[in-house]
DNA sequence: TGTGTCTGCCCC
DNA sequence: ATTCTGC
DNA sequence: GCAGAATGGGCAGACACA
């Protein structure tokens, strides 16, 4: 019977050393003496997850819940006696209770079982429990190296066990059935109804990249801004997974009334984009988001944001898994199995830069994201992001003026990391919030540009520094999107600095009046209006 | 009954 | 989701 | 080239509380 505090020695273990060999060694030793039932938890736990991924079941413990429980360690210990030290199991069936209760007063109820556990731990045990529960453990190990050390002490090949994990799509299993049958490890495959993780694209920032890393022709797809959806159909049932592998079936009625419809054929496992469509065009991602989650919608809702569909691959067919299958074969055993066209993302085969250039102007001006390249010969890798699918995505560039800045945490501690950006309104003579970044400046110019900002320090309130808006940075964003948080009633989605402008003033940067404009510019191409 | 706050391996 | 960094 | 870490906006649902 291990004890929680077996795991969170391990994990400190792990986390002291940098090798990535010597974490891996740590991790295998420590799992390999449990049972198979504590190292599915125990692995889940490393990676940061409490249930596996597929599993519905929500804890509903977030910040201010945990400090409020937190409180309970600064009071005096009730207990007479030293209170037991849990087992990692124990900590588990806890919080499968915490997930479960609901309803009146079911914030108090998490509350009174989330302090009783903090009662029977240590400071340090509190600590990366918290980590767990947030999904931050970070010892420099997560799934990757969690695989790693399976493998090592299973005796099963990498391969097989990253291939296990793939198709299981949760570490904890594959730990379980690495401890209990290390032989039946390298045999899973997939299979109908248990979800698998997407594949997933690394980025591209121009034609020309694509056609280095794919050569010609250019196998090109519409890039269309959606849900990603993986269904499974067969055995007269249909369910609907989102990219995290929730099932979502219950919330997109209409996706599976396209895919029933527009698919002739016994059992599959299909992949695709689903995109709320009005009048031929897409609309607003930020409208289509409120279709996700969505429950016991009435009917008219649905039909005013209804759901179109696009597949682009197919990984299952009929009792056979499809990924070890080259990207050529499973795009034609789609269009086999497919009534129309129409439910399939739009494609082309493209032999020049020009080609490729006007096929990804048509997909943006339709008021899409982009395209996405796909090497002709590549197998379906689910979970993973690689060079065999790259995404060409749109975007545009503003000047902005830096109005805050934010202390970041854990390695960018001591900077301030997360700037507050801000556009000129003319009308009331004021910097008003888009948005927040913290992405596109190296660590060193994080160095220089916390001293700068402090140098411009009006005032400071909990994390955020308010300075003297004098620094500009060009920043590139995906979309302009409508909001209720910022003042200036709009915010940039994707927002990232691409350079500091040390050359304007910040009564140069752009004003609120020309943001107004772009977004009205954006949604008319989307030929989609408010309300 | 209306409003505010918290939560989500949320969705992207 | 994107971006940077260390291995 | 990959894995890990640090962070973005917005939405609905669930609950607490006035």
């Amino acid at each position: 019977m291990a004890l929680f505090r077996e795991l969170v020695e391990a994990a400190e273990a792990a986390g002291r050393v940098s090798g990535r060999k010597e974490k891996v060694r740590i991790l295998s030793e420590f799992l390999g003496r449990l049972s198979p039932e504590e190292a599915s938890i125990a692995a889940r736990f490393l990676a940061g997850h409490v249930f596996p991924e597929y599993d519905n079941r929500e804890l509903g413990v977030g910040y201010s819940l945990v400090r409020e429980a937190l409180k309970v360690l600064d009071q005096k210990p009730l207990f007479l006696v030293e209170p037991q030290p849990p087992a990692i199991t124990e900590v588990y069936r806890l919080l499968e209770r915490i997930a479960g209760v609901s309803g009146e007063g079911s914030r108090e109820k998490k509350l009174k079982l989330l302090e009783g556990l903090f009662s029977r731990l240590s400071r340090k045990e509190v600590e990366y429990l918290l980590r767990i529960l947030f999904g931050e453990v970070r010892i420099g190990a997560s799934t990757g190296l969690l695989l790693e050390a399976i493998s090592r002490l299973s005796g099963v090949p990498y391969g097989d066990v990253l291939h296990a994990y793939m198709v299981l799509s949760d570490v904890g299993d594959v730990a379980f059935k690495a401890l209990e049958s290390p032989a039946a490890l390298g045999k899973v495959d997939v299979s109908l109804f248990h979800p698998v993780k997407p594949m997933l694209a690394d980025m591209a920032y121009n034609v020309d990249e694509l056609f280095q890393e794919h050569g010609s022709p250019l196998h090109l797809e519409y890039k269309y801004d959606g849900l990603r959806v993986q269904i499974h159909m067969g055995r007269g049932k249909v369910r609907v997974f989102s990219r995290r592998l929730s099932d979502i079936t219950e919330y997109v009625p209409d996706v599976v009334e396209r895919a029933v419809e527009g698919l002739h054929v016994e059992e599959a496992v299909v992949d695709g984009e689903a995109v709320a469509v009005i009048g031929g065009a897409p609309v607003p991602f930020q409208e289509l988001l409120r279709r996700v989650r969505r429950k016991n919608e009435r009917e008219d809702f649905l039909k005013s944001l209804p759901f179109e569909l696009h597949l682009f691959d197919v990984i299952y067919l009929n009792g056979k898994s499809l990924v070890r299958e080259p990207y050529s074969t499973r795009s034609r055993l789609l269009r086999e199995i497919v009534v129309s066209e129409e439910i399939l993302a739009k494609k082309t085969v493209a032999y020049t830069r020009q080609e490729a250039l006007e096929f990804y102007e048509s997909a943006v001006r339709s008021g899409n994201e982009g395209v996405m390249s796909k090497r002709h010969s590549s197998v379906y890798k689910p979970g993973i992001r690689g060079s065999d699918w790259l995404k060409l995505k749109s975007f545009d560039t503003i000047d902005c003026v830096i109005i805050a800045a934010e202390w970041g945490h854990g390695r960018r501690s001591g900077w301030l990391s997360d700037y507050h950006l801000g556009v000129y309104d003319e009308e009331s003579g004021r910097f008003l919030s888009v948005g927040k970044t913290f992405k596109g400046l190296s660590d060193a110019e994080f160095e220089e540009m916390t001293k700068r900002l402090l140098q411009l320090k009006v005032r400071e309130e909990g994390y955020v520094v308010y300075v003297k808006p004098e620094i500009v940075v060009e920043v590139d964003y995906s979309e302009i999107q409508r909001s209720k948080r910022y003042p200036s009633g709009f915010a940039l989605r994707f927002a990232r600095i691409r350079r500091i402008r040390f050359d304007k003033s910040p009564y140069e940067v752009t004003t609120l009046r020309e943001l107004r404009e772009r977004y009205l510019r954006s949604i008319r191409a989307k030929r989609w209006s408010p309300q």
